[in-house]
DNA sequence: CGGTCTCTTGACGGAGTTCAAAGCTAGTGG
DNA sequence: CCACTAGCTTTGAACTCCGTCAAGAGACCG
């Protein structure tokens, strides 16, 4: 359903009936399986997504061949690979559906003429993006001043429905530590 | 001078004579002493920053006492707090200039009004900032997967004139390490 | 030329890794 | 609905990178 992605929207831009018809024509619905990708590495970024149900990781195979999340994706967040979306570079990114999902996806090809009838887009998408630049630089602050414990004991306090949803593994390397460091953790009561 | 923001924007938007006229007017030049602060943890971050001429670091005290450098900022860059900028609420950050510097200021008082005016400001700005939220992630992306050794010679064979800039325990805690690891780095000859 | 800021050196300790193996769980097909 | 399998989690021992603390040596600026 569009109504989700439109409901977002009106918290920081307004549009009418006309308006919001021309983007539900524009948007596409898309249906993804649990493991299901979105991109990976190797391809080029050519959409971007707008989670409407489920979850979602982006992450790559390291050098050493393990799997490095870098970001989780719930409801109601945007995920992409920006730097090759607007590159056209092959990315080295994979975007995956941990649970079944449903994301609206906005393809590059129809941004620019979107963004040109739409011009309110532009600020959305601002705003979007200024909400998760801050979130990323909160998250190196976390990442270089706690603890792999301190981090984990946070996420499981703040986001407690969160690290239920998602693999421990998955977590794991998110939070810059080891499965096997992360199970150790977990058996400390406290 | 304004010439440097101005042929910025001009790689991102088209401003005829006219829009620049008032940019110009309502944008404010101001010069930073090397270590004059921008922004000091406590305050409220009210303006957005280009960075004409000069460098900075936007970095927090962590609670054993001692700074944290979360980024860097150099000519072209704009450097800012999102979060306390968007919210209104105290930030825990400083923003200082590392060497003499020049910034454009762009309050937040004047930005809606601006953006009102000139609506191809918010496709300026969302550009910028998908280009600054792409760098995070590849900066994510190295911060677990490479060691303080490998990350410092990424940034002295691919950034030797910036490595020349920076005293050198602000680079080790940008890096994530001690200044202490960071000299022994150096004392090993490659 | 004096003081503060910055960089270096070294000994010790701890958080987290690596590797290997075993135990558990959930989905799948029969 | 059960059994099997692949994927996920746990455990433990040896090891490593890097932090902490403390002291001293340069270097820069007024």
């Amino acid at each position: 359903m569009f109504s989700e992605i439109l409901t977002h929207m009106r918290k920081h831009i307004s549009l009418n009936a006309e308006e919001e018809e021309l983007l539900t024509r524009t948007l596409e619905l898309r249906d993804v399986k649990k493991k299901g990708h979105l991109l990976r590495a190797g391809e080029v970024c050519r959409e971007n997504y707008f989670i409407v149900q489920g979850c979602f990781r982006l992450y790559l195979i390291t050098d050493k061949g393990t799997e490095q999340v870098i970001q989780f994706g719930i409801e109601n967040w945007w995920i992409t690979e920006y730097f090759s979306l607007k590159t056209g570079e092959p990315s080295n990114f994979y975007i995956q559906a941990i649970e079944n999902s449903q994301v609206v996806v906005l393809k590059r090809k129809d941004e620019e003429s979107l963004f040109a009838q739409l011009p309110q887009l532009e600020k959305y998408f601002r705003l979007v993006l200024e909400k998760a630049y801050a979130a990323q630089l909160n998250r190196i602050h976390y990442i270089f001043n706690l603890t792999g414990e301190e981090q984990y004991k946070m996420m499981r306090d703040k986001y407690p429905e969160f690290v239920q949803r998602v693999p421990q593994y998955m977590l794991a390397t998110f939070l810059g530590i080891t499965p096997e460091f992360l199970s150790m953790l977990r058996a400390r009561k406290d």
